[in-house]
DNA sequence: TATTTACAGGACCGAAACGGTCCGATATAG
DNA sequence: CTATATCGGACCGTTTCGGTCCTGTAAATA
């Protein structure tokens, strides 16, 4: 369900890095393939959509290499989603003449965008920094949105998987 | 980002208007197939899927049809997700043996969890019932859920478009 | 019992998206 | 001028997605 693309999970990686080691200095993408393993064109492919998306900076020429546009603290997951994968929308019916037009019905379109904007939001409010922080130590307590969302108790055992 | 199946978004149709229109009764698929345009086909895949992961109990023979296995206060959208969509996880590497496991790189693996449980618990919380209700009035106040992630301010304003 | 209705399960196929590679152009440091 | 790196896009094999169709089985009705 809701699969992330592989792309948009390397994307968290190297930024992950990013964060921990190139916080003055800038990395280069074969210097940033190198902590990984994935291939170099793979991570200069998923860098450059990065800076694309305003995400990461980029300097070019001899001694270039990306760095983060921002501090960690203020780079949202969703702004990495939204660079590395499409302009969004968790359903098709959001942006076109939807199809289904029969009244009792697509009142379900607003509905769905509900939908979508609680996962964007929540996305949202997950940053960079929660990210790498509590890492190392116990899934507990991530960051307050988190905690906000860690207290629902799954009503109807759904979420098993 | 995060696409949800154009059948997922068939699914929450289907199951809103069951939960309009099939209270006692049961519908089968060519009546769900009117109030929709979907084809019949279609819409018999989608409400078999469902009948099989428990969102939705079956009637088989003349006369026969769907009815919605429980109350829709009781059925999340998480569910319906689930029980259309794959295994769930929102990336690969949350099951196998991931292939990045550079020490400093794959301590990401965990927060990775972290963002599929987040949005996971968001959707767990949003019953069909919050879809169906405040969807003809304003998308303001759908939920206790809803209320809760809405008050995020999208810190960097990543949630765009 | 025979017939009709409707779900169950899965095979199947074309179209689109995904994952990954590669190349020419451009910008910068030395 | 040369070496280094990003930029932009083309390209292609593989997989997934969306949709159709067919065979089997269960239930109701006459």
């Amino acid at each position: 369900m809701l699969r992330l693309s592989k792309l948009t999970d390397y994307g968290i990686v190297l930024l992950a890095r990013l964060a921990r080691d190139g916080r003055d200095e800038s990395l280069n993408a074969r210097e940033l393939a190198a902590g990984t393993e994935l291939p170099v064109p793979v991570v200069s492919k998923v860098l450059k959509q990065l800076a694309r998306g305003g995400v990461l900076e980029s300097q070019r020429g001899a001694r270039g290499g990306y760095s983060l546009a921002q501090p960690p603290q203020q780079i949202s997951v969703a702004a990495v989603i939204g660079a590395l994968e499409g302009p969004v929308a968790i359903t098709e019916c959001a942006s076109g003449p939807s199809v289904c037009s029969h009244e009792g019905t697509c009142a379900m379109r607003d509905p769905v965008h509900v939908i979508n904007n609680v996962v964007r939001e929540a996305l949202a409010t997950v940053s960079l920094a929660d990210l790498i922080d509590p890492a190392f130590s116990a899934p507990d307590h991530p960051s307050e949105a988190l905690q906000i969302l860690g207290r629902a108790t799954t009503p109807t055992g759904a979420a098993r998987e």
